[in-house]
DNA sequence: TCCGAAGTGTTGTTATAACAACATACTTGT
DNA sequence: ACAAGTATGTTGTTATAACAACACTTCGGA
């Protein structure tokens, strides 16, 4: 039953429903249940599983020196956490996740997923590149989330943020998927602020933009080509 | 002759010098050398191929919208570049690579190494589960990043930097690998600013300081527990 | 249709970091 | 031992973002 689901998900494209579900054997497979708001890991734990998410969600979130609460990211169903913290051996886990709502997480041990067992798991290795391959897309979102806030003040960031979608939608009209709070965490700078420099920005005829619809004016002549 | 220097990188580790070599063909290994200053990779460029560094080092650098050159990583012998790109077919290189020396350099075809060939070529799988670490290292090493420098201020950046460090060292003091300007450029703040917080956190009694050798004072009762 | 909640934009004040400029170490080669 | 260069710390000024407080808009129920 949980196949069907799991043919689905990134970690296990290309392979079948039944072939995703007669693999569970050969990793170790583990289902968990937990009520909202359970902690399913906690920082400084040394994982050797990857969770998938196979029902609700879960947050991915970290508490600072001071206490307070950041969430880092979700993960819904057929997506994966600890991932990488499950593939460096001996690396404590720096994040807490918690359940958002009631949830079902299926665990399986990474060294069964790296380990190809015998002959009898078909997919094996491609599930090998895909776990390669979302670990890869991860990266590229970390290096863009650190490329998009080098910049010292908040019209720099808003620029090389809009500049990278701009590029991305092939053309200079664009929607973005974050809400102006989103934006502002994402870009790790407040709201306000944010609202208040994307205002000037417009002023000063660099941009237009109606709700989350943008459009970069003036295409920088000389500057786009590169960056 | 480049097994012995490939059996003792990262990527090929498991393997003999031999049988590294031997691995060369079924990788579709091309290597090439650079002048100094010279550019491996443009940004823009679609990487099929990862690079490894035989001998000199490469810098990967990017151009900002206003032109200012920044360094963001240095790859000497044995490590490797690019593969994260490689990995996401479709992806461009949000980056430049030149070399900044003279430099031999072997690309790699990644659908080579992702795709075991035939059991001719026994590391073949270990291969992947090389690179599969580097890119889970390498994604720590950016979350890290990103977390270290969450914090608005320049003092409250040290504090989560300086307790990464305390707490991967196993007590309160610790030298860091980095420079002033090095450390400025990771937390993403003014050299002399760092300097100056660094300073003020000395006086406050938060730390102590010589050189490169810190030690964090007053282990922050109830809140070291968590961070 | 009205209410409340969430999202967004605006403004003024305050805290903070960037910046510039310089003083003081500390290296390193000759 | 010296000079030149690099690294680091210090200070004052200025630019900028955070913060707080509020007005205005959507939008989705009740």
């Amino acid at each position: 039953m949980t196949g069907a689901l799991l043919a689905n998900t990134a970690l296990f494209r290309g392979a079948s429903p039944q072939e995703a579900e007669a693999m569970l054997n050969c990793l170790g497979a583990v289902e968990r249940s937990y009520c909202k708001g359970e902690r399913i890991c906690r920082s400084g734990d040394y994982m050797t599983d990857l969770g998938m998410v196979l029902s609700g969600s879960v947050l991915i979130q970290t508490d600072d020196l001071w206490g307070n609460t950041t969430v880092l990211d979700k993960a819904g169903p057929g997506q994966i956490f600890a991932e990488t913290y499950a593939c460096v051996p001996g690396e404590p886990l720096m994040v807490d996740v918690v359940a958002a709502e009631a949830a079902r997480v299926l665990f399986l041990k990474v060294e069964r997923v790296l380990h190809v067992c015998s002959h009898t798991c078909a997919h094996h290795s491609k599930l090998i590149r895909n776990l390669l391959l979302l670990s890869a897309q991860k990266n590229l979102n970390l290096s863009r989330k650190i490329f998009h806030t080098s910049a010292k003040t908040i019209r720099g960031r808003l620029l090389s943020y809009l500049s990278y979608q701009a590029r991305r939608s092939g053309g200079p009209s664009f929607s973005i998927p974050f809400n102006r709070q989103q934006l502002a965490d994402y870009l790790n700078v407040e709201r306000s602020a944010l609202s208040n420099e994307l205002s000037k920005m417009q002023r000063d005829g660099l941009i237009r933009l109606e709700k989350n619809q943008f459009t970069l004016i003036q295409d920088v002549s000389g500057l786009s080509s590169r960056v």
